[in-house]
RNA sequence: GCGUCUAUAGCUCAGUUGGUUAGAGCGCUACCUUGACAUGGUAGAGGUCCCCUGUUCGAGUCAGGGUAGACGCACCA
């Protein structure tokens, strides 16, 4: 073996082995266990976040697969309507065209034929990762079995009235030219104005004034609102205005809607473009004027001077002629929120149109009624509270959009503008008795993204067939996503599954934390701190780095700022760590927390922990790949580090599959952390010195040792594997010819993914020689610290003298002498009787028992003296707290006798420590 | 406005139902090339657990109030 560990040279060749030899796929027995991948984006490549979930999901998928479960993970991608179609019209508008230049039929071949050669990047990248979910079972959105899917829930649900079609105002993005749902508008504060406008009143007998944001709007002005009971307007009520620039005459309205202490009390009412004078033109039947067209620019409504202006430039205008007609009062700087598309960045405008609405009332309370019950739980539980609180406020959901690429709507219309529905066009004809003279033409619109993804859960499993598949893993276990898209998704695909299957979809919901860079900043390509998890597995220089951040930006003048940032944090570039350091961290930082800072230093960390146990690995088989390690029989004793280490490995798996019950990875991460390096490589492997290097141990302890070190660390790998697949599968390739392992699989190409878990096993859970290994550490470290702080080399032998041994203290001694000489490096142990008085030495305490290394020659009293006055300092202070505690009435008559026994423990220890170090203290003054 | 979350070592974070002397990694200091590993070993330094008040025998943990920050929803034209 190498003697660092190389992730490069092993990665690849392992995931092929694992994907050709099909062991990704659900067994076919055991309980089913299905997670489904939120489906990426067909455009996205991986970023930090889905590296993070990816990791939690294959750690899962992992786990359960070597528990014996029947464990699914089901991958697919999504068609990503509006991305994927910006993705290729970007691409055309850099030849000079646009889509329209090619027609909705050459387009969307086109939009196939970039998915067909550009839309698996991010299933690459996934196997980069080392992910296993079965890739056979890939899904994409836009399959026919999805698609039919979709058209099946669609002509349902308008069979039940549940999507309807319908004039409203909705969110229309004038880039893209679709209306979006609310979702899919980010509403940010941004300087603004608020202008204060003279509204004459026709009569000529004064005016009012109203204040806006929106100056332009006021070509489609049909009223003007006060508050009913504000004295200032109460004459003004009834009376008309004429509606400067336009000279239309409208009404003086009075609504309980409008804020008397806001702006002038007045407000300017234009129902076709804001959702609250929407609903106003509503509720007093005033006449709704569109002045926008698709692109925002003024319409033919409007007075001809402003026809085709774009709706800033309008604005401009309309307030320079307002201001030139002497009717501009005044214009305040204002804050306000902005709507924008999330896609483009657009200002979205209210806009009337004909859509097409799923009606999600009567879907959302069965969906409410799955958390409420607790059938379906969120983790951390928070979140439900999140969810209630947009399910119970939610509104229907615009589901058409105007795109190209996306599940054409199923609707279609005769020359009267009739609507039909149906799964296709004959059966539209015969479901309606249409005959063939009459001319039907398909609905132009295409579904939110989201419709389809809504149906995830059982679509992928072949409804609306009734799969085996659908029987076995609806529900699913567990979905693993980010908070994002708990509306978007999460609670769509609960109400289409209970509504469609009758069932919930997933039985826990894993909400992670969103991954920001080490100072909290989230990352994105402007703040030039994206990491690319591709990047940290392989390593990258810095030139490319700096070019990777800056090439391609929105805004080119940010690219300075990035690049010499780049360089300052990473001077060196990025090192390769590795796939299983990376995927290390991600589960070690995976607590509860809603924000996690990615520590370059902890991927660092982890990547070392690879190399430990490589170099652990190596030692293990550098002791036992010529030797015998028991595979055959032969008599076996195991020394008390042997037991030791089983125990202590028992005790890790218990925790460990404790926390990850809980899903609480780090938790986990961290106990198989603490066992590799803290017990396994520092102690144990020390531990198996003295007996594999010892002529006086016998070939029985020998072989015991080895079979104690071969099989622990066989057990170990897959223990570690649902988080670092690749180093664990190369390193168990070479330690399981050595060990005991029924194998489980293929014989001839045994892989440690399908082996079993460890089993938990309650006959080597020992607490008598865990504590007798505490005991021997205590030893240990005891003549270290007199070493580390005596400055005496770890090379020079020590003769140790021993006070106050208890007969168990004695039996402990005998059980481990040949450990304790090793690792301490004593040259003799002497017991000293009650009456034997000691040299002037430097003392370690292991309970009552006292150890002395004689100073003779060795110790520098100056020093011993002042690491005895830190010692005494401690035990003094435990003593007084301990003694506080015990003489306050109140704690002694209140507190459970157990805590009062554990305190009253304490203080003896104290005290008797304290005892042997006041005469340690007072014998070496004395020198 | 309604709701959620966060504040612990220089940095990034753990700390279960209140009960040892509050922990880890990174960083820092000193020493160490010892045949698994310097991507290492041994020893060590480092904390007003954001502030105040309360409940309790006992609070990092519970309650109330504040300060600072993050996020979601709804929004006043």
């Amino acid at each position: 073996m190498d003697k660092t560990f190389e992730p490069q040279s092993i990665e690849q060749q392992c995931y092929q082995q694992w994907e050709s030899n099909g062991l990704f796929k659900a067994s076919g027995s055991g309980d089913p266990y299905c997670i489904l991948l939120p489906p990426p984006n067909v455009t996205g490549s991986l970023h930090m976040g889905h590296a993070f979930q990816h990791t939690i999901m294959d750690a899962l998928t992992r786990y359960h697969r070597m528990k014996g479960d029947n464990t699914l993970w089901q991958v697919g991608t999504d068609h990503a309507g509006i991305a994927t179609q910006m993705v290729v019209e970007r691409q055309l508008n850099a030849e000079g065209k646009t889509r329209h230049d090619l027609g909705r039929e050459d387009f969307l071949s086109k939009v196939w034929e970039w998915k067909a050669h550009s839309g698996g990047t991010i299933t690459q990248q996934m196997r980069r990762l080392g992910t296993s979910p079965d890739w056979d079972r890939e899904v994409f959105t836009m399959d026919d079995n999805l698609s039919k899917a979709v058209t099946e829930v669609f002509v349902k649900l308008h069979e039940e009235g549940l999507i309807y079609r319908g004039k409203r105002l909705v969110n229309w993005d004038p880039v893209l030219h679709t209306a979006v749902s609310d979702l899919e508008v980010v509403n940010e504060e941004e300087a603004g104005f608020m202008w204060h406008m003279r509204y004459p009143l026709a009569d000529g007998s004064g005016h009012i004034v109203v204040a806006t944001t929106r100056p332009e709007t006021m070509l489609g002005d049909t009223a003007v609102a006060v508050h009913p009971e504000d004295e200032r307007y109460q004459d003004f009520i009834g009376k008309e205005i004429k509606l400067p620039l336009t000279g239309r005459l409208i009404p003086i309205i009075a609504d309980d809607y409008v804020d008397p202490e806001f702006g002038t009390g007045c407000v300017k009412i234009t129902p076709a473009h804001d959702f609250n004078d929407y609903d106003m033109g509503k509720r007093h039947n005033l006449p709704m004027i569109n002045v926008l067209t698709a692109d925002a620019k003024i319409n033919d409504e409007a007075p001809e001077a402003y026809r085709g202006m774009d709706r800033f430039d309008a604005r401009k205008q309309i307030v320079a002629d307002l201001d030139a007609a002497g009717l501009l009062v005044k214009i305040d700087d204002h804050k306000l929120k902005v709507p924008r598309g999330d896609r483009t960045g657009a200002v979205i405008e209210p806009y009337l149109t004909d859509q097409w609405y799923v009606a999600v009332e009567s879907l959302a309370k069965p969906a409410i009624e799955a958390v409420e019950s607790g059938e379906i739980r969120f983790i951390p539980e928070n979140w439900n509270k999140t969810y209630y609180q947009w399910m119970h406020n939610i509104q229907d959901w615009c589901i058409s959009r105007q795109l190209w690429w996306g599940h054409r709507i199923p609707a279609w219309y005769d020359d009267s503008n009739n609507v039909y529905v149906g799964r296709d066009e004959a059966e539209v004809r015969a479901k309606y008795s249409l005959t063939d003279d009459v001319t039907l033409r398909q609905d132009e619109d295409v579904l939110d993204t989201w419709f389809s993804s809504a149906l995830w859960p059982f679509a992928t499993m072949g409804w609306p067939e009734q799969t085996p598949e659908l029987e076995t893993f609806v529900p699913s276990s567990v979905l693993v996503t980010g908070f994002d898209i708990i509306f978007f998704w999460v609670a769509r695909m609960i109400m289409m599954t209970k509504k469609f299957t009758g069932k919930i979809p997933f039985r826990d919901i894993y909400i992670t934390g969103l991954i920001r860079d080490e100072s909290g900043d989230k990352m994105s390509k402007s703040k030039g701190n994206v990491l690319d998890p591709i990047d940290l597995i392989d390593g990258i220089d810095l030139e490319s780095l700096v070019a990777k951040r800056t090439s391609g930006m929105m805004q080119p003048q940010l690219a300075e700022k990035i690049a010499k940032r780049t360089r300052k944090q990473f001077s060196e570039g990025i090192n390769a760590y590795g796939t299983d350091a990376l995927r290390f961290t991600f589960a070690a930082m995976a607590s509860t927390s809603r924000d996690i800072n990615f520590d370059m230093g902890r991927v660092e960390g982890y990547r070392n922990f690879c190399n430990k146990i490589w170099n652990a690995s190596r030692f293990v088989l550098m002791n036992t790949e010529t030797e015998d390690t028991g595979r055959d029989g032969g008599e076996m004793v195991l020394s008390l580090a042997d037991r030791w280490i089983w125990a202590r490995f028992q005790q890790t798996l218990k925790e460990f599959e404790a926390a990850l019950a809980d899903y609480r990875f780090d938790i986990a991460a961290n106990l198989v952390y603490e066992f590799t390096w803290n017990q396994f490589c520092d102690w144990y492997l020390e531990l198996t010195k003295p007996v594999l290097n010892s002529d006086a141990s016998s070939e029985a302890e020998k072989r015991g040792t080895r079979h104690t070190l071969i099989n622990v660390l066989e057990h170990l790998m897959r223990l570690l594997h649902p988080f670092m697949p690749y180093i664990t599968e190369t390193i168990w390739q070479r330690v399981v010819p050595l060990s005991t392992l029924q194998l489980k699989g293929d014989s001839e190409q045994p892989s440690i993914m399908v082996q079993a878990f460890p089993e938990q096993d309650a006959s080597k859970q020992d607490e008598q020689v865990l504590s007798d290994i505490e005991w021997v550490k205590r030893f240990i470290v005891g003549i270290r610290n007199i070493r580390g702080e005596m400055d005496i080399s770890p090379n020079k032998p020590l003769n140790a003298l021993l006070k106050h041994v208890s007969a168990e203290d004695s039996r402990k001694l005998d059980a481990a002498r040949g450990f304790i000489d090793k690792l301490a490096r004593l040259e003799s142990v002497k017991v000293l009787g009650a009456d034997e008085s000691a040299p002037a030495s430097a003392t370690a305490l292991v309970g009552d028992m006292e150890i002395l290394i004689p100073m003779a020659g060795l110790i520098d009293k100056d020093a011993e003296l002042s690491r005895l006055a830190k010692a005494l300092d401690k035990a003094e202070k435990e003593v007084a707290r301990t003694q506080g505690k015990l003489s306050n009435e109140k704690f002694v008559s209140n507190a459970p006798e157990a805590v009062i026994e554990k305190e009253r423990a304490k203080l003896a220890d104290a005290e008797s420590q304290l005892e042997k170090l006041k005469q340690q203290h007072a014998t070496i003054s004395a020198l």
